[in-house]
DNA sequence: GTGCGACTTGAAGTCAGCTTCAGGTCAAGG
DNA sequence: CCTTGACCTGAAGCTGACTTCAAGTCGCAC
């Protein structure tokens, strides 16, 4: 058996959950780095699972990959991450999400009193009218994506 | 002075805040409708600022406009909808509101222990291995919309 | 040494939700 | 009547994060 421990696209695929062409995708945005065999097919070290979980892990609180990459680039290119550097990547993110929260928050908070006022006075009504920066960032804003969506035949 | 009291596509962008081209595109995409001029042109009722105003604080909340239409079209035609029309589809978000709110909290709770361990046990770690639906729902899943995502010269 | 599934590439397609453009028309004040 | 700015249309473009496709190559078991 050998002992070098490469796995193939299609391993990290299924172990990763992440399908081939995402892979690929990523390596092509400097996300993830690969060897490659004499015949130039794709051959990947173990830690690449551990930064696609975090990746993963990223997107899911809604970090674009521009930003992941920055991330990931400030891990130090040679040596294994300590445990140190995942957890500043971690606490980054936190703030965000706590700000996420608070902005979801507000919303529903807004959504109550539109629920008890009927939404008819288009002055007074915190989400019709919002006056934070939720508002500022134009027409097209929303603060939920596509995923948690009313997804066809799960929600009722 | 005319009492007809229609507004212009661009005195409906004013007020709304929508560009002329969003206003356009809603009307192609069936969430809007118009009168025109015997030239062709857009006049809008003034309750279409309500409307829109419906739109924005749906799409603000994470509602396609898929959706945003299906809830418009149950609207009674004619009649100028009654407040127990706008409150009965403001409660149904609200629900929605509350799950995404809960989402995000579960999340940071994982970022927590995450930080707690270093995220160098992906067995335990609860954010690199959720098991809930979001982990479910395919490896581009994100929880929040590019509009929350750090912003330029903003953040610091 | 051969068969065949897993792999390779670049280019193009997808989705949502608009925006932008080119080329032409309308409406209203003077 | 004329000018001028607001308006019209259809088509194409944009962003982000991928997926899909076509045509070809690799690698490993038999």
């Amino acid at each position: 058996m050998e002992t070098t421990d490469l796995l193939t696209i299609g391993e990290v695929a299924q172990r990763s959950g992440y399908p081939p062409s995402a892979l690929r995708y990523y390596e092509r945005e400097g996300l993830l780095r690969t060897t490659r065999t004499s015949g130039g097919q794709r051959r990947y070290e173990r830690s690449v699972l551990r930064r696609l979980a975090f990746i993963r892990a990223a997107r899911t609180i809604g970090v674009g990959l521009d930003e992941v990459r920055e991330g990931l680039d400030e891990l130090p290119d040679g040596r294994t991450p300590t445990k140190a550097d995942w957890t500043r990547l971690s606490r980054s993110w936190r703030g965000r999400l706590d700000e996420q929260i608070q902005a979801l928050v507000a919303l529903r908070d807004g959504l109550d009193s539109c629920i008890g006022c009927g939404c008819l006075s288009l002055q007074r009504c915190r989400l019709y009218n919002p006056e934070d920066r939720v508002a500022e960032l134009g027409p097209g804003a929303r603060l939920l994506p596509p995923m948690l969506r009313r997804s066809p035949a799960e929600g009722v």
